[in-house]
DNA sequence: TGACTTTGTCACCGAGCGGTGATATAAGCA
DNA sequence: TGCTTATATCACCGCTCGGTGACAAAGTCA
């Protein structure tokens, strides 16, 4: 183990990013628990000072990687890539991919799935800050692809359940395999879940 | 402030007791970040060192707590209190009542919510030990109540799915209000959830 | 060059943590 | 009564934590 703070560039740009990125790594590694400024300047190999000269203490630091973070997938990912494809489809295929696409955003992100649980357990600048930014997300996407006719409230509450059911599923299957006769660590359990998916959708809209 | 350790009584199985139902109120005030030994020690107004002697450490003081809770509700409960009548309502309306059930059942076990976040983030001798006794429960219900025809894979995913909607927007509603324009904090948040999922459940398996 | 600012290092504080060995004291029994 | 044992307390260890003030060294500019 070779001490290299010695030899610290003296850039103040570079060491904000450093330490932003030691935010992120730290949180995927170790999820919230591990997060703290002595594990931060660790992480970053930065004196834990500086967090409290450029941001002002751990929770500056903190929202300024939410700040910076591709945390939430876009529309357009959760379209599927191509706005205007999915555009033409029907209502029930614009779901069913929704929800494809949904999950697969979610495994490919672990730190928004750790933001996401530490959500569930306190309120601190950086959950308060995520919801906001899901909470618009969402209802812009709502806005735009799904909630043509009005008085389609049971739908877009559907469409809210199947999403709570996504995130509680891909969450609990990082630590926990089996869910009600579920193999979540299993793609046949995967697929056995958009199977279901549709269904659902298929009975609640019909083939529109 | 009196210190009143001094006159404490000198009976194991008390103590013992003390110590276990110290983890229950911990647990539901504070969350399982709080749960340490001296953490517990404290609020049983014991010496952390008892912990040590008569469970060999915290970990056997919580899983001794996991095995005297009424963490998940009972068939019974889920049915809503009178197996019989339940047993002769129709499938949908069975599922109708089971999904209501769960929501009651859940809201009224602040532990069971804490313990639940706790399964998704670590996995230790209680999270193991609860979820096995979950995952028992439901695959009993299933066969108990739902599961009378063959080949319904598609329904049992289905009302898994549910299940996992409600546990997920139950969590969340003890800290945050809105998720997806549903008001987690309203009655009628909770009544649009409920019709949603008789929804679901006409359109996935009609009025049978 | 010298003065001043910016950037980074270091040493230290009090507090809380998990854990343990020595000790006090109440209870039970001869 | 005295002896033993079960029960509970206390003092202390090493560690990490969040946080701060003093200082070193590089950069900047006159």
């Amino acid at each position: 183990m070779t001490k290299n703070k010695h030899v610290q560039i003296r850039n103040k740009h570079i060491t904000r990013k450093r330490l932003i990125s030691a935010v992120g790594s730290l949180l995927a590694r170790e999820g919230f628990n591990g997060l703290g400024v002595n594990a931060v300047a660790r992480e970053a190999n930065v004196d834990k000072v500086l967090i409290y000269r450029y941001f002002g203490g751990l929770s500056g630091l903190i929202s300024a990687y939410g700040k910076e973070g591709d945390f939430w997938p876009s529309a357009l990912e959760l379209a599927g890539g191509d706005l205007q494809t999915f555009a033409r489809c029907s209502l029930s295929e614009k779901l069913s991919r929704l929800g494809h696409n949904f999950i697969k955003a979610l495994k490919k992100r672990p730190v928004t799935c750790e933001i996401m649980i530490w959500e569930m357990t306190e309120r601190n600048e950086l959950t308060i800050e995520l919801e906001t930014i899901r909470e618009n997300s969402m209802i812009e996407f709502y806005q735009m692809f799904l909630l043509t006719r009005d008085n389609e409230q049971d739908l877009q509450t559907v469409v809210t359940l199947i999403g709570a059911a996504i995130s509680y599923l891909v969450l609990r299957s990082r630590n926990i395999d089996l869910y009600g006769g579920l193999d979540l660590s299993s793609d046949a359990g995967w697929q056995r879940l958009e199977k279901a998916i549709e269904v659902i959708i298929q009975g609640t809209i019909g083939n529109d």
